[in-house]
DNA sequence: AACTTATTACGAAGCTCTTCGTAATTACTA
DNA sequence: TAGTAATTACGAAGAGCTTCGTAATAAGTT
C-alpha cells in the first residue's frame, strides 16, 4: 500500500517544481531547481527515487528519460502540512494556529480583505 | 552561541510539559509526560541535555536533581514553526495559509467568530 | 564505613534524510 | 561495430534524531 506521507524538506522543493511545470524528467526538475541549496544531479534523481518508492511521485519509464509526476496536488500536501502543524503544536485548534499566522507576518490591509472574504464565503457554504 | 533552533518532534513535548508545569526535574518531566509515544527515563534525560546544548532549555544545578526550564515561550515557538511552514510550503503568504487551515479541519461557528473577533482587533491595532 | 537509591553522564545503535561518486545501461553516431 | 553522451542504478557516507543500556556519581541510611 502506498503510504501517504508528508514530504521532507528536499522533497518538497521537487515537488513544487513538478506541480508548477507539470511533468517532467529528472534533467528537466534539475534545470527548474532554483539553488538554494544547489543540487546534483544524481541526487535529484535518488530523491525522485525515493520518492517513488514512497507513493509520492510516479515515473512513466516509456521514454529513454524517465518522467516524473506528482500524484499529489499542492492542496492535499499543503492541507496534510497545517494538518500536521495544528496537532503538534497548537491542540489541534485552528483558531490558535491563525492567531500566530496572523502574528507571525506584517499582513496588508489586501491580505486582510482576502482573509476577510474567505471567513464570508465559509459562512455562507457552512449555513 | 546558543542558536536559535525550532524543537524536533520529541522536543517539543517535553517543552509542552515545560511550558505546563514550569521548571521540571527530569522525574517531574518523565512523569507528566503523556505515554504516546512512551519513553524511558533516560531519553527524557538525554534529550533535555541535548536541548540544553542546543539553547533550547536552561538548567539549574545547583540542586540534587537539576531542574530545566524553557527558554522560549511557546508563543515564541510556535512563531516560528508557523513561520518555517509559512516559508516552506506558502511562498509566505498568510492569506494561502489561513485558507488552508480553514479547510484543514471542520470549524465550529464559535471558533469562526474568534476568528473574526482577532481580525477585528488587528484591523484596529493596525489603524 | 558500607549499602541503597536516585540521578546524571556517556556512548552506541538504529533510523531517516540528504548528498553524491561510480558503475551500469541505453540510445545515438561515425 | 565501436565510440560517445545521456541517463539510470547502486551503494555509501555524513548528519541529525531518537532511543536506551550501562556506568559513574551523589546523597541519604543503617
Amino acid at each position: 500500500m502506498a503510504q501517504k506521507q508528508n514530504p521532507t524538506d528536499a522533497e518538497l522543493d521537487l515537488l513544487k517544481v513538478l506541480w508548477e511545470h507539470g511533468p517532467c524528467t529528472v534533467n528537466e526538475v534539475h534545470a527548474h531547481l532554483k539553488d538554494n541549496p544547489p543540487r546534483g544531479y544524481t541526487t535529484v534523481l535518488k530523491l525522485l527515487q525515493i520518492m517513488a518508492e514512497k507513493g509520492l511521485v510516479k515515473r512513466d519509464e516509456n521514454h529513454r528519460a524517465h518522467v516524473y509526476r506528482a500524484i499529489t496536488s499542492d492542496k492535499q500536501v499543503h492541507r496534510n502540512l497545517v494538518r500536521r502543524l495544528l496537532v503538534r503544536a497548537f491542540d489541534n485548534s485552528t483558531s490558535k494556529l491563525i492567531a500566530q499566522a496572523l502574528d507571525a507576518r506584517p499582513i496588508s490591509p489586501d491580505e486582510l480583505a482576502e482573509i476577510r472574504a474567505m471567513l464570508d464565503k465559509m459562512e455562507k457554504g457552512v449555513k
